[in-house]
DNA sequence: GGAATCTTTGCAAGCGATTGCAGAACTCAC
DNA sequence: GTGAGTTCTGCAATCGCTTGCAAAGATTCC
């Protein structure tokens, strides 16, 4: 491979310093036009790129941001990791990606990699402990996506919201006995949607909502959920995402029970999956685009603390009705 | 932000100097046990962690690849993604995501951008014209995904076996007249699959292929070509991919149309949403884990030029009959 | 015991950029 | 023509790390 060019050659081209091209190219510091003309010339012609490795040591500021996700697989975390990774071009920055599999133990040693080569991390339903996060919060700026924590900035949809509008539909229908199926139990997002399950469900006439087991957050954990949800007696599921949604709908087909007549079942997070099934999951949207944007507006506004800070958006919650749910059935 | 801790601040904890250190961590000389002791153990309890770009800048190399897809939503690129990534981390690398959006411009400016700060770029499906392919290549170790180039190193899916096993399994059921639709025409897999129904469709008994159009590689695309394909009057549709199939077989439930009875669809690739759905979508599936972890692989001996190159690893495709094909019957 | 060899360590250079400082060149006014 | 004030440019230091070289200390062998 050739060796790449550094500002030396174009300073030799342009018959300069390398501090003047440096200068000429970077447009800080006052250069007298020729000049400047000639060196942008002999860079363009040579092809020059500057070293961003050399330039980070000295300026401290590498412009590149860090994603960890759990599971780039999961719609959820693809759809986020595209609008971060688009946001973050337009704001300059170059992304790392890192998946952690669901793994805490990866998801920590990912962090410590990538914490030394970025300028900002965004963790996205980070799962490890609090008093890891907090370690890494004291060396990189962070932004956390669906979990909070003391003084850090976080991008969260409304849980309560999502429980409240799901509940509604449901018990609407005309459901009394609702099955939650919880997702992974280290998760922050499952422990907010079951704590606003407890506390709204009883605002509800009449109301019970059962939590069964926990699950993978994935189609298979789904499927193995299913089963149980029916001999729970429930007439409805709350899955905790859509993709188990989407495995108990396939387990059920596969078993004979119709849904909705037999069973009905909703999703959460309206993942572009959710509609190419039949019947079409109903479902409370979550605006992803908006999450991962934000993210990274936030982790700007915290690297470039002299810049004016972008307002925060609001991340509006949406109930989507489609052919999943319905009034319930007498059992024969 | 706490400024980070230096090889100087370790070598001053443990009274030896920055070279020590250096050499003590690195294991590259000998250093005495009981100084690498004593450094590896300051270390640890500083938390030290070196800094990747300043050893980059002496060492010539980051540890990092780039990666550069069309569409991270698509679950074909985040399968590849994930296995990239997750090799990558085995390996000892980082990696950085760059998502063109299917767009030309937006992937040079990527490759571009990313060129400069990594070790090696994996370019997955790129539409890129061949000349900046080339121009790029002279500069950065390159592999690349489903497209082949002289003189660089590619990882590609057999799109003739692929052709040859949904034209067999098609025809085997009775199929005479099947519609091919086409995805993005600069797509050099759409490129090499129609040209392998050209050459394969006339090895089969009475065997007619037509083309529809070209349409988005995505759901959408799918649904809009699903009254094309009707239109054509073939009794069978053999789609780009899965998610143009998914996007068929949803049109053609919303118009009651059959799926198999009035009309046999296939998919290509067998992402993981092709299971989700009812019917199950017949399809050829391609070795995604097997393909990033081979691009992965290839790259790392491209970039390691004096190791034991990894023997490269065959990428079988395999027919996966669901229930979206099946006898076509008579048209009323 | 002394020369020869080996091991261990520090000094200093350098990777490719940026930037403070100071000198050169130029302008302008008196 | 001289001094003051501007502009422009180069020198040299620096970021955090690695590595060639040489010196110092330890060990071996005759």
């Amino acid at each position: 491979m050739a060796t790449s060019i550094t500002v030396h050659d174009v300073a030799k081209a342009a018959g300069v310093s390398a501090s003047t091209v440096s200068r000429a190219l970077s447009g800080n510091t006052a250069v007298a036009a020729e000049t400047r003309d000639r060196v942008v010339e002999a860079a363009r012609q040579l092809g020059y790129r500057p070293n961003l490795a050399a330039r980070g040591l000295i300026t401290g500021t590498t412009h590149n941001i860090g994603l960890v996700v759990p599971d780039l697989e999961n719609p959820y975390f693809a759809s986020i990791t595209k609008s971060v990774q688009s946001r973050a071009l337009a704001a300059g920055y170059s992304v790392f990606i890192a998946d952690s599999d669901e793994d805490i133990r990866t998801e920590l040693e990912l962090v410590h990699q990538l914490s030394k080569q970025v300028d900002g991390l965004i963790l996205c339903s980070p799962r490890m402990a609090a008093s890891d996060i907090a370690a890494v919060a004291g060396q990189t700026m962070m932004v956390l996506i669906n979990r909070e924590w003391e003084g850090l900035t976080s991008v969260v949809v409304d849980d309560a919201e999502i429980i409240r509008l799901a509940l509604e539909h449901l018990h609407a229908l005309g459901h009394r006995h609702i099955a939650y199926v919880g997702g992974p139990e280290k998760s922050w997002s499952n422990q907010k949607r079951w704590a606003a399950i407890e506390r709204i469900a009883p605002t509800f006439d009449d109301l019970e909502v059962g939590k069964v087991g926990s699950y993978a957050p994935n189609f298979d954990g789904g499927q193995s959920a299913a089963d149980v949800v029916v001999a729970s007696g429930a007439t409805a599921a709350l899955a905790y995402n859509d993709l188990v949604g989407l495995g108990i709908l396939a387990r059920l087909t596969t078993r004979g029970i119709r849904v909705p007549e037999d069973l009905s079942v909703m999703g959460i997070d309206d993942v572009n999956v959710a509609t190419l099934v039949s019947p079409g999951l109903t479902t409370v949207r979550s605006p992803l685009k908006k999450v991962g944007r934000s993210a990274v507006n936030s982790l700007v506004d915290l690297m470039n603390p002299t810049d004016r800070h972008s307002a925060p958006e609001d991340l509006p919650v949406q109930l989507v009705v489609r052919q999943s749910t319905s009034v319930p059935q007498q059992h024969s």
